[in-house]
DNA sequence: CCAGACGTTGTT
DNA sequence: GTCTGG
DNA sequence: CCAGACGTTGTT
DNA sequence: GTCTGG
């Protein structure tokens, strides 16, 4: 679960209503695109807008102001200056605000820091997947796949992948909503629900962040990511799934506690700030195009049967029967489609722009798709334009009409054990036990991108 | 000592 | 990075 | 998370 | 089925 969300809004617009609810953000990247507006071609890190959101995009991380090392006091000097000459004061950090210090275990509501300054707060991009500070290098899609999510019951455990992060690396991850797919049929059939809140409110999940460099990369290429953790589903949603994101209630006391750099150690305390949602959710399915990736369309968080969908597909049959017309009818359909969207959500307003093709919403933001057929059995989903080129969302670098790389991956993999061509391949061993926990299956899978670090003893 | 895992979801 | 297994 | 591919030879 | 791409 959590496996797709939404967050389409403008950076200056989640500044302002995560302000409204009494979050406020100190910092904050310049601006959406680094590209021209009304572009789709993001800048490198910068946020992807997207109703449709998925693993591996840039998204928006609130978290305090903290040096690169995490919250407390940088550890671990000894492996800071390795190589190239211990140069004198070589901070690395990253956003100076901070250093606290061990004192304040106890602010209640992380507030205030132990020198009696406010907590700073800033808004980031960073991509969807967490990558740990040691990794060598950029690991494969899949394995960063396995950590777009956290479980709760895995922090919960001493050591593991998570220690540093859980301590130092507390973060809040902003979306409108996320999706959850319902297998019916025997899984035959998915049918996307989207949740949000029900007072339409930001929804704040709880996430750990990390930053890495990899190996032979120049320092100001630094890789933030970032994951979601989850949790068991609330009552509302165990028809759904029975796992959810840890949602913090806005501007609350456990969303400040969560984010206090003064708690730089795991506690009993953080660990209880996991919980199910206990406010209440809107639950409703949405169109099966948000299935597709790529696909980008307001209507991905519309009820399906709602009037506005239900508005959309009268307008595509008016707009079929204009069409013999020769008139653009379908474009203004699409157009007083969005309105009516507007008006109900105080969504961004979305129009079409004519000459390109391209489908914007208000604040300038070209959606991923557009220009091509309504279809009438999914209602509403605009399909079709391949994406513009220049981001560096999602895991390909791509070059010509791409094949999959026998070589590529040879190159890229330390070589290892027989990796048996045939695609035999180690295997998850099975878990048989009665508790709910995972049990920790141990596997023997490939991780090729561990770092190599000289253990003094 | 070194080498290798470290993660999640879902489905069987 | 830390921990486990050999 | 879901959708979609799942191939080769030869050349740079 | 398994893997990759987004």
């Amino acid at each position: 679960m959590c496996g797709r969300y939404a967050i389409a809004l403008r950076l200056a617009q989640v500044r302002q209503l995560l302000e409204d609810d009494d979050m406020p953000v100190d910092e904050a990247p310049d601006e959406n695109d680094g590209g021209e507006a009304g572009g789709n071609n993001y800048a490198p890190g910068a946020p992807r807008q997207s109703y449709n959101f998925a693993p591996g995009y840039h998204g928006i991380v609130y978290r305090a102001d903290v040096p690169d090392w995490g919250a407390g006091p940088r550890r671990n000097r000894a492996a800071a200056h390795d190589r190239g000459g211990a140069a004198p004061g070589d901070d690395d950090e990253g956003g100076d605000g901070g250093d606290q210090h061990s004192g304040g275990a106890e602010e209640g509501s992380g507030r205030r820091r132990p020198d009696g300054g406010r907590t700073r707060y800033k808004l980031q991009s960073m991509k969807w997947g967490l990558v740990p500070f040691w990794t060598k290098r950029g690991p494969d899609y899949g394995s960063v796949l396995k950590t777009i999510n956290c479980r709760d019951d895995s922090l919960a455990q001493a050591g593991g992948m998570w220690a540093s992060m859980k301590a130092r690396k507390r973060c809040v991850v902003v979306a409108q909503g996320f999706y959850e797919w319902l297998k019916k049929d025997g899984g035959r059939e998915k049918i996307p629900h989207f949740v949000k809140r029900k007072d339409g409110k930001l929804m704040c999940f709880a996430g750990l962040w990390d930053v890495v460099q990899y190996e032979g990369e120049d320092e100001s290429r630094k890789n933030y990511t970032y994951t979601i953790i989850t949790t068991e589903s609330n009552k509302q949603l165990s028809f759904l799934h029975d796992r959810m994101p840890v949602v913090l209630e806005n501007g609350s006391d456990a969303l400040r506690t969560w984010l206090d750099p003064g708690r730089h150690e795991w506690s009993a305390e953080l660990q209880a700030l996991l919980r199910p949602f206990e406010g209440e959710l809107d639950v409703y399915p949405v169109s099966k195009e948000v299935g597709k990736v790529g696909n980008n369309s307001p209507s991905f968080i519309i009820p399906l049967d709602s009037k506005e969908n239900k508005n959309n597909i009268a307008n595509f049959f008016a707009a079929a029967a204009a069409k013999k017309d020769g008139g653009s009818a379908k474009k203004e359909g699409q157009s007083s489609f969005f309105a009516a969207k507007k008006r109900e959500e105080e969504q961004p307003e979305i129009r079409i722009k004519n000459d390109e093709g391209f489908v914007e919403d208000d604040s300038g933001v070209r959606l991923e798709d557009g220009g091509k057929e309504l279809n009438a059995g999914q209602g509403e989903t605009i399909t079709g334009v391949k994406r513009q080129a220049a981001d560096d969302d999602g895991a390909a670098e791509r070059g010509p009409p791409k094949k999959r790389a026998h070589s590529t991956k040879v190159s890229t993999t330390k070589s290892h054990t027989s990796p048996a061509k045939g695609g035999g391949r180690p295997k998850i061993s099975a878990t048989s036990n009665g508790t709910k926990n995972p049990a920790k299956p141990k596997q023997a899978g490939t991780q090729k991108i561990t770092k190599f670090f000289a253990n003094s003893s």
